[in-house]
RNA sequence: GUGGAUAUAGCCCAGUUGGUUAGAGCGCCAGGUUGUGGCCCUGGAGGCCGUGGGUUCGAGUCCCACUAUUCACCCCA
């Protein structure tokens, strides 16, 4: 018994992954990277440490009691919470170097510090996409957005998914215009309302100290459903007298009239009018996505449009709009519904080269010859018996193999063993490369 | 920050109304001699029963505290 080992643990909220996982989970990121870039958008990265007074320059309370925050020496550190405050910082340094409309993407760590719990990470990917423009960006864009979350999903191999979407200009206006004064609150009641149900919905907004005439106005609005340009429809025939809800009612209309022209299925996409989001920089567009058949994991992609994203690090105005994936609890809820599941790999390696006795130097030149054509391939080292070098390939899931003896050198002959049927194939080094290419 | 639940092997769990050396399955390691894995058989390692106290002749089992984990609320990806 030794006393000096240390229980090996991690920390709760820190997802880690045994191989089989971590392939898939890769496998997901990088399906999410290649799409983006289809769409042109530009790769950055930024620390995962800001100074504190960068990433708390704008400070809304809330955030602030999660962000992990600690000092070096005389500097005041704190690891970034979101990707968004250091796109802004990013945006800001650089602006005379960028191209704009920036479009870029970036895909990284973010931490927080709060309790865990289902589905709830205290570090965890998030996959944000985000449009700058400089002091003005067309609504097209928006659209454009909602392209690229439909696209992502569907490479990532989903169908049946729906990406809802609202405008905070038409429930902010729209509480003007009823004489609210607490909007955020309100805002944050109407965004529940999916989950605890209308009743407690309206008892809530009661709370918040509006007339049950009021809440049910409210209620009633968001209760307004159909297509995209119905509800657009029915929200004009209300004759609303608010500018603020006039413009997003125009700018909504737009985007539901470019949908149909970025290839968006009607059925992948609908106007809820209950969307309203927590975080208080979006001013026009939100967005959620939610998948149809699992509902209750919630919305597995949201985001939307905010007028200033820098105004805390420079004076030009910078409007965006931008979604983000979180990758760690999407991959999380898929695992733990069983949508995904490993394939039965858990290494990249196609190929397994075990040598026999004074094969060794013939099979590293097999392995340099088969990675060179692009083809994973490793080479048994460990001496021992033939059934424990099988086993070896069997239960990482390499897919293939090839034994290299005597015979096969002075052939130039070998059979590869495909470790699924168990059938053996008799062929030279150019032809298991050429095989081996295509899987 | 608020409230609830749980704690036995690496994992999922048994363990009687308190009673002798704490169990199974999965996994892991080794073997069932030679250049063929999955199945099967044999053997092995691995637990101070979360920690500390209490009740008792006797505690994995009952009581208390602590700690850890976990779920929900808040908020969010």
């Amino acid at each position: 018994m030794n006393g000096n080992i240390v229980a090996p643990s991690i920390l709760p909220g820190f997802m880690e992954l045994l191989p089989a996982d971590q392939m898939l989970f890769n496998k997901m990121l990088d399906t999410i990277r290649f799409t983006y870039e289809k769409y042109g958008f530009i790769p950055i990265d930024t620390p995962m440490i800001e100074k504190s007074e960068i990433l708390l320059a704008k400070s809304g309370g809330e955030t602030e009691k999660q962000v992990y925050r600690f000092s070096k020496g005389d500097n005041d550190l704190s690891l970034r919470f979101d990707l968004t405050v250091p796109l802004a910082r990013y945006v800001a340094q650089h602006y005379n170097e960028l191209t704009f409309p920036f479009r870029r993407y970036h895909i990284g760590k973010v931490f927080r510090g709060e309790r865990p719990q289902k589905g709830r990470f205290r570090e965890f990917y998030q996959c944000d996409i985000d449009i700058v423009g400089s002091e003005s960006l067309s609504v097209i864009n928006d659209a454009e957005i909602l392209s690229v979350i439909y696209s992502t999903f569907k490479a990532l191999g989903f169908q049946s998914f729906t990406i809802r979407i609202n405008n905070r200009k038409i429930l902010n206006g729209f509480f003007s215009w009823l004489g609210v004064e607490n909007k955020t609150e309100v805002l944050r009641t109407i965004d529940k309302m999916e989950k605890i149900g209308e009743q407690n919905t309206a008892r809530e907004l009661e709370a918040l100290g509006l007339s049950a005439g009021v809440a049910q106005e409210i209620i009633r609005l968001t209760k307004i459903k159909g297509k995209g340009d119905e509800i657009v429809e029915s929200l004009k025939g209300m004759k609303v007298e608010n500018e603020e809800f006039s413009t997003g009612l125009e700018e909504l209309s737009q985007v539901c009239s470019y949908i149909g022209y970025f290839g968006i299925p009607e059925d992948n996409f609908s106007v809820d009018l209950t969307i309203a989001r927590g975080l208080d920089y979006y001013t026009g567009t939100v967005y959620e996505t939610v998948l149809n058949d699992y509902p209750s994991i919630g919305s597995v992609c949201s985001g939307g449009r905010y007028d200033n994203l820098a105004q805390n690090y420079t004076n030009k105005k910078l409007p965006g709009v931008g979604i983000s994936i979180g990758l760690t609890r999407l991959f999380y809820q898929l695992r733990e519904a069983k949508i995904v599941e490993p394939y039965g790999r858990s290494t990249p390696t196609k190929l397994l080269v075990i040598p026999m006795p004074d094969a060794m130097n013939y099979c590293l030149d097999i392995s340099t010859r088969a990675r060179e054509n692009g083809i994973p391939t490793e080479v048994y080292f460990n001496e021992g018996r033939m059934g424990k070098k099988l086993a070896y390939a069997d239960k990482l899931g390499i897919p293939f193999v090839v034994v290299v003896g005597e015979d096969e050198i002075k052939t130039g002959l070998f059979k590869l063993k495909n470790m699924k049927t168990g059938e053996q194939e008799t062929l030279s080094l150019e032809e298991i490369i050429e095989k081996l290419k295509l899987v």
